[in-house]
DNA sequence: GTATAAAAGACAAAAAGGGTCTTTTAAGAA
DNA sequence: TTCTTAAAAGACCCTTTTTGTCTTTTATAC
């Protein structure tokens, strides 16, 4: 429980790796991959994902690849994890108002979501840029 | 990913309920299931492991049952959910120095040293007592 | 000894995690 | 236009974790 999955973490790999390139010059996955140690195919789906929320950009092809697709100083590490696993949330309860029946009673309500949101301020409060050693 | 487990969830509630009631009186198991809406054979299994780390104290027989197995203000939230759980740790490079092979490397590294710190923080400063309401 | 209730552990369905593979599409170069 | 390159898309599969159930055994009180 309450881990990143290697998924995350491969993710956030690949991103630092771009934001160590020079900006506006594509890297190929398979460079990328073995850069940072990560299954090619692993990485292609997460950097598509990615690639659909603007994360980074993709060009097929010749001389194609990834790029970051902001400034890495404008993309946080909770941006990326969310992108890749999906918005944080330790309990089912802090998921919506009522939803898991227990919201009058449930004393530790109130905990997690503490605990959540400042797992997501300290998340959201790092870029890519100082993860890249730049910041 | 990044959430309590149902086990964790339901460990709580139950000793939260154990938290509320009368200090030194045994409350058994199936009063504990239905009045904290968690399968019983499974608050069992919780149950087990936590009276072998002496979280609770437990009885068999006619009159058996379970109560807390130290005062409700001794026993901190993040201990119920190391005790079900395992201890929290968000990464794989955090459980050991070196256990990733990219240590010099991983800037991210002391990220979640510090979001898993501030996890454990706020967690074992919520105690028992406080979630039953008393504290 | 008998009823009661936890202890122990085997068993299993379902979901999540982690990964491979093939086919298709788009971009550049010949 | 055709060929090569590299990402896009998605089918597929294996493993582990989660979330349970069930039966048998042991300890306690009466």
């Amino acid at each position: 429980m309450l881990h990143v999955t290697r998924k995350g973490d491969y993710a956030i790999r690949g991103m630092v790796y771009l934001a160590g390139r020079p900006e506006a010059e594509f890297a190929m996955l398979s460079e990328i991959a073995v850069a940072v140690d990560v299954p090619k195919a692993l990485l292609a789906k997460i950097f598509q994902q990615f690639a659909k929320v603007g994360l980074v950009n993709s060009c097929r092809g010749a001389g194609g690849g990834f790029m970051l697709g902001r400034p890495a100083e404008k993309i946080s590490l909770l941006e990326i994890i969310e992108a890749v696993e999906g918005p944080i949330c330790l309990n089912r309860c802090l998921l919506a108002e009522g939803s898991c029946g227990r919201d009058s009673v449930c004393t530790v309500h109130p905990v997690w979501r503490e605990v959540q949101e400042s797992m997501r301020s300290v998340l959201g409060g790092v870029s890519l840029k100082h993860l890249a050693g730049k910041g």
